[in-house]
DNA sequence: GCTTTTTTGTCACCTGGGTGACACATAGGC
DNA sequence: GCCTATGTGTCACCCAGGTGACAAAAAAGC
């Protein structure tokens, strides 16, 4: 009843994520490309998981979305037809940041990342996915952070944008890790787009919580209770 | 009074963003890197304009931001010393997504990202960054979203979700843009992290303002009136 | 040191949006 | 065409967080 959809040259190049690569090239990618048909609601990955796939939508509408600390799910994104999709699997290591499902009945194709490289720029993986890591890792870390503010309390928020402070700019120190910043309350709230004067109650609070303690300006966190203000796992290094 | 900082190829492996890049490459990297000492407030590139730099941070701390509909700046994000930023010099006539200001005094490399791409990588600048464009791309397009989300109202955040979505999922139609998908409000609510009820409420409010229409379960939008009501500028294309 | 400016702390009050509850409309399934 | 499940519309009520205002404390000038 489910006719396999045809997935020649001319279609794909046809396509925006294509439209610069040769015809060989395009065959050669085509002809490593795994087709599947997906049901509507099934999951093709889960967040957390290592990402050794990426994948082309042919036809339909697949979900990106995200769960929240309570165990909420945030839709991320929709992806149309002829998008890219689990483009974390061309970064080093890093593991899915969002859950895939078919949002309606999809084709999908999937490829190995070191294939997709490797055909389109003929450069050898690892240097392309060190150069992705390089530059586009901030955007990645950003878009992490603001899609879990999508559904998180101020406090949340704040636990979220220290961690990803003292991640940049922390240094061990032997009571926590020391941010080597000078940042006024005004600084974060503007950061996690809440008014200056919440920031300082809830500010004051995770210091009464042992969260964190201030040494003049310099602040000093603990991460792991960070996280789980957060709401975050205990960590996963 | 301010001395020029030595960047040597050894300091230099020491970043994260170039530790697998070998010696020789760094070394060409180098010199055509042109150091600036940027004073504490200055503006180094606003959003919008077009971005024909990769910027390296040499030491102090960069500050991203964006000015919202309600003329608020929000901060984006700080750089750490050792990061590149200035990103979307690596997309194909992408303009600036945020303002870049220094949050203390700085010293910043810059590099035209086609000297930077052809020297790491050895791989055509087109090709490299048309790559970019189909498979970041996405990520880029939600953090856009994201960042927007940040200081605004249920109403504009519906707006600019329904933006998004006309992009992917539009097709013209006499009355506007047609999106083809069959979305319930509560998939709204789930893109936008807002209650169901709430989103009913703003629908119905921006079909009475004639900002979109429904004809039977399918969506029809008005770009420009919902960019109108997102806060965002008329159009830029 | 003393003065000025910038931050922090704490109010009282207001509002956008969350919640629960329930009636009504619509669309598939068969 | 009827029945059931799923979506829509509308309440009344509550709460997190915004706003304005002002005092106290720290920093920065000089």
């Amino acid at each position: 009843m489910v006719r396999t959809p045809i997935l020649n040259v001319a279609t794909v190049r046809r396509l925006k994520a294509f439209s610069w690569a040769t015809d060989r090239q395009v065959e050669r990618l085509l002809s490593h490309m795994r087709l599947q048909y997906v049901e509507k609601r099934t999951v093709l990955f889960n967040e957390g998981i290592p990402s050794d796939s990426l994948y082309l939508l042919v036809s339909g509408v697949a979900k990106l979305s995200l769960r929240s600390p309570d165990d909420e799910r945030v839709l991320v994104s929709l992806v149309a037809p002829g998008e890219l999709f689990g483009i974390t699997s061309l970064m080093p290591g890093m593991h899915r940041a969002f859950r895939s499902e078919a949002f309606s009945d999809c084709w999908v194709g999937a490829v190995r990342p070191e294939v997709f490289v490797t055909t389109l720029l003929d450069c050898p993986f690892a240097e392309f996915s060190a150069m992705m890591e390089g530059t586009v890792g901030r955007w990645f870390a950003l878009l992490y952070r603001y899609t879990r503010f999508q559904s998180s309390s101020l406090r949340q928020k704040l636990a979220l944008a220290l961690l990803e402070l003292a991640r940049k700019f922390g240094v061990r120190d032997a009571r926590g890790t020391l941010l080597i910043l000078r940042l006024t309350h005004e600084d974060l709230a503007d950061l996690v787009g809440a008014s200056r004067q919440k920031v300082t109650e809830h500010m004051k609070e995770l210091e009464r919580q042992q969260v964190l303690l201030r040494d003049r300006r310099k602040l000093i966190v603990h991460p792991d209770r960070l996280r789980e203000t957060a709401g975050l796992p205990p960590d996963e290094k």
